[in-house]
DNA sequence: TATGATTGGTCAACATAGCTGACATAATTG
DNA sequence: CAATTATGTCAGCTATGTTGACCAATCATA
């Protein structure tokens, strides 16, 4: 890959003391915090995208076969995960706006995926639930991401998957982190 | 959060065996393949999600208010990582099209972040690589996100990193495992 | 040297999924 | 009754991905 014009090579420079400062940079010698050199830094963050990538890319794949795309899958998880989940309430997790869940949740409603009733506490509610239909699609889109988690768990063992959910939990905003607790207090830590 | 309209509460329907038919789904005792509940492996794409998305909340926040979204940090991610590379190194890293990537590299290349240069021993090849405005962009960003792995990496400690860059790595594609073993030795495993 | 492959750029056209801001309706709450 | 809340809807914009076609320069090789 041109390595005949890298002029760094594969190790980047350190150009800015702000991180790793106050860390010793050394690659030799059993350090305490020899996992924070700028090198494992950067590598966490490549790992995150093509991770990331990677882990969506099946489900995409089966999704824009059925001329869906990422953001109706988040909606048919998080309905499939807390049936009876209110509009807002998926507002909250997935953060966009109404606009952007509206195009998405009234086209999934009138392909019968999912299916809305009016709160009994608060008729202004509408209920999300997913239909048949839309519990047969969560199932087959959610086994393809689980393969995916337990072929990785299974190959790493329980000690790596204890430290990976901790660092992923750390790299979540605090607020993120708290409300994450709050709902589902088996998920962090 | 609705509660009372929750059927099933939160833990998920085990509704396909294909996943977790072989691994046992009691939630007591000290079983060995625990971490492979459904609710295990639902933790992990909602962390992966949420992760994620907080992860480059930040850098986007900073490059909207210079008028650049994502795709274009991407860009100068990988190219302020391996300075010189081509073109089509670029396309091969990024998977996106030949047009979506020419659309964000000229406007990098026309805002002074990204300069090409003709290859030496190709001379069709335009090697790629940050200005000094572009650098101290890249420098800037990927402080943002170093930090905020620095702060979880530093929180949970070396055999926890260990774990997460272990699982990390087995989510990938088999393909990708292999380019990024070949490419970055010291990333994988 | 002539041919075919590679590298890169460009064009038109399109789809998805995010955004803003304004506005409407119905129901709840004070 | 008035204010707030939950939801839906409209027009319009932006960013980022896609396809397919085509062109020019350069390289590799028969």
């Amino acid at each position: 890959m041109s390595p005949e014009n890298t002029p760094t090579g594969n190790v980047p420079r350190v150009k800015s003391a702000s991180i790793s400062g106050s860390v010793p940079q050394s690659s030799s010698g059993p350090l305490k915090g020899l996992y924070l050199r700028k090198q494992d830094l950067r590598r966490g963050i490549e790992l995150m995208f093509f991770a990331y990538r990677d882990f969506t890319g099946e489900a995409d794949q089966m999704l824009s076969n059925l001329g869906l795309g990422r953001a109706h899958h988040r909606v048919i998880y998080f309905v499939g995960r807390q049936p009876g989940m209110s509009v807002s309430d998926l507002l909250a997790i997935l953060k966009i706006t109404k606009q952007s869940l509206s195009r998405v949740l009234s086209h999934l409603i009138n392909t019968g995926y999912i299916q809305q009733t009016q709160g009994a506490r608060d008729k202004r509610q509408r209920l999300l639930s997913l239909t048949k239909k839309g519990e047969a699609l969560e199932a087959k889109l959610t086994d393809l991401q689980c393969r995916r988690f337990a072929a990785a768990y299974s190959a790493r063992g329980g000690a790596a998957v204890d430290g990976f959910v901790k660092v992923l939990s750390s790299l979540l905003d605090d607020e993120i982190r708290a409300d994450l607790r709050q709902q589902y207090p088996d998920h962090i830590d």
